[in-house]
RNA sequence: GGAGAGUUGGCUGAGUGGUCUAAGGCGCACGACUGGAAAUCGUGUGUGGGCUAAUACCCCACCUAGGGUUCAAAUCCCUAACUCUCCGCCA
């Protein structure tokens, strides 16, 4: 959520800052409304310091035994008509929180203009693509060929874009996860394991709803979400928080599910791990001062490319532009991994530093000293990285011309000593 | 799922309709005292909004949340959430 009073100081930086992501917005109801607000609120105030002042006057009054009925008539009336302004207000104030939930962050400066991928900007490449002397299969082929991923199955039990991973390939997924987790938590990220469901409060707090309430999954007969990423979890952990400014940065990795309904997204990526409605991915979030968040962006987006070279996958890194950012997002480094069956380098991290966006929706202040007035954090978060994703490309990248899959070395120790999947 | 008890400021804890501008204590900040510190004493101590050059003054709101009663609500009524205890069920 962005600062109405940045708004109403200047509209004009707002509009711009919505035509950099190709989401244009009209100010002027809101403006309109903002104004209206505080003609209403001075009004309203002045009626209820009145009626505060005569309300002491009716104590004294009583207590010295006077006759307080006329102005309590007269009270009455004033009350009736708080009630009315106060019903008001309330009305444009649920306008006014229900458009300004409903507006993304605004781009950072260095973010580079464009409406789509294809202005994305690559920051660097890691590792050289392997070259096959045969043709490599995809994925999907390899580990249903080993019998390690099983789609057809999880489409009976459950349905499309689930599967089920048996012998070694539960194996490989989970040695993934605890490989992750353990290498993040060496370098300072504190390891949480959160609720993979959350309230409606969590999910406006990081930026998911109210918009973007088709792509989630309910929980019936609760209210409550499934989470489509550990972010929102862990970044809600202090929602209305003020912090000790000596605590800053705090760094937490966290393993979770997570679900997507993927929405709008039918037709795309059907085939293998790609995109399912269920997986896991290792999340890192960051509460940083104002001060630190550039660079811990930056080393948040090491720290996601240290667990691939250590995997030995090829990789690069692009900074997207303005339009293809996500909704909370003020500036995203994504990380794509090498993908011998697409071709080209696919999504396996998204990296971002969302400012004071979700902070300030989710109330997440600090203060250096016990004088200071406290102050809006901000938030960043990014996959560290994800699962799935990570299997497919390892399945893809280390296959074998019989059709098994070497194990990367680093992961040995996390499976039993397996060097090779299959044969 | 059933029964009962709770939820007050950074913490603790008092407050059953008006003198609450939320007592007292702890903590914290600043000051005095001190060579320095402890102890002691004094002063101050939240959040959001409005007004504003102002993080000054003033005003409004906030005692878990949302409704209601009343001239007036921390206090009375209703609903919900959460916490604790017991029972039931359960990995």
């Amino acid at each position: 959520m962005l600062d109405i009073r940045r708004i109403r100081q200047n509209p004009q930086e707002l509009i711009d800052a919505m035509a950099r992501r190709h989401k244009p917005v009209a100010l002027a109801d809101f403006l309109a409304q903002d104004e209206k607000r505080r003609e209403l609120l001075l009004q309203v105030e002045q009626l209820k310091n009145q009626r505060n002042e005569e309300s002491k006057r009716i104590a004294a009054m009583k207590r010295a035994g006077e006759d307080t009925q006329p102005i309590m008539d007269a009270m009455r009336e004033v009350g009736e008509r708080i009630a009315e302004l106060d019903a008001d207000i309330a009305a444009v104030d649920e306008q006014m929180e229900a458009f300004l939930l409903t507006v993304p962050n605004i781009p950072l400066p260095e973010v580079p203009e464009g409406e789509d991928e294809r202005s994305n900007v690559e920051q660097r490449r890691w590792g050289d693509p392997r070259a096959f002397a045969w043709e490599p299969k995809p994925h999907w082929d390899i580990g249903t060929d080993l019998g390690v991923l099983d789609f057809e199955t999880a489409a009976k039990v459950t349905g499309a874009r689930f599967t089920f991973y048996r012998g070694l390939g539960a194996r490989l997924e989970r040695a993934i996860i605890n490989f992750f987790m353990d290498t993040h938590a060496s370098r300072g990220y504190t390891e949480v394991l959160p609720p993979y469901m959350v309230n409606r409060a969590a999910m406006i707090g990081t930026g998911q709803l109210p918009k973007f309430e088709e792509d989630m999954f309910r929980a019936a007969p609760t209210d409550y979400y499934l989470i489509p990423t550990a972010e929102v979890p862990v970044t809600n952990m202090y929602r209305d928080m003020i912090l000790e400014g000596g605590e800053l940065p705090i760094r937490h990795c966290a393993y979770s599910a997570c679900f997507r309904a993927e929405a709008g997204s039918a037709g795309r990526d059907t085939r293998g791990l790609i995109r399912q409605h269920q997986f896991n991915k290792v999340e890192m979030v960051k509460i940083t001062k104002p001060e630190q968040s550039a660079d811990e962006l930056e080393a948040m987006t090491r720290d996601a490319e240290h667990v691939l070279q250590l995997l030995g996958l090829p990789h690069r890194v692009v900074l997207l532009c303005a339009g293809d950012m996500g909704f909370s997002a003020g500036k995203t480094y994504d990380i794509e991994v090498w993908m011998p069956s697409y071709g080209r380098y696919v999504e396996i991290s998204s990296c971002s530093n969302c400012w004071d966006f979700q902070a300030r929706r989710a109330a997440i202040r600090y203060r250096d000293n016990a004088k200071d007035k406290a102050q809006i954090a901000h938030t960043l978060n990014g996959s560290g990285v994800a699962v799935g994703r990570t299997v497919a490309a390892i399945l893809e990248n280390y296959q074998n011309e019989d059709g098994s899959v070497t194990v990367p070395e680093v992961l040995r120790p996390y499976m039993g000593g397996v060097e090779r999947i299959g044969r």
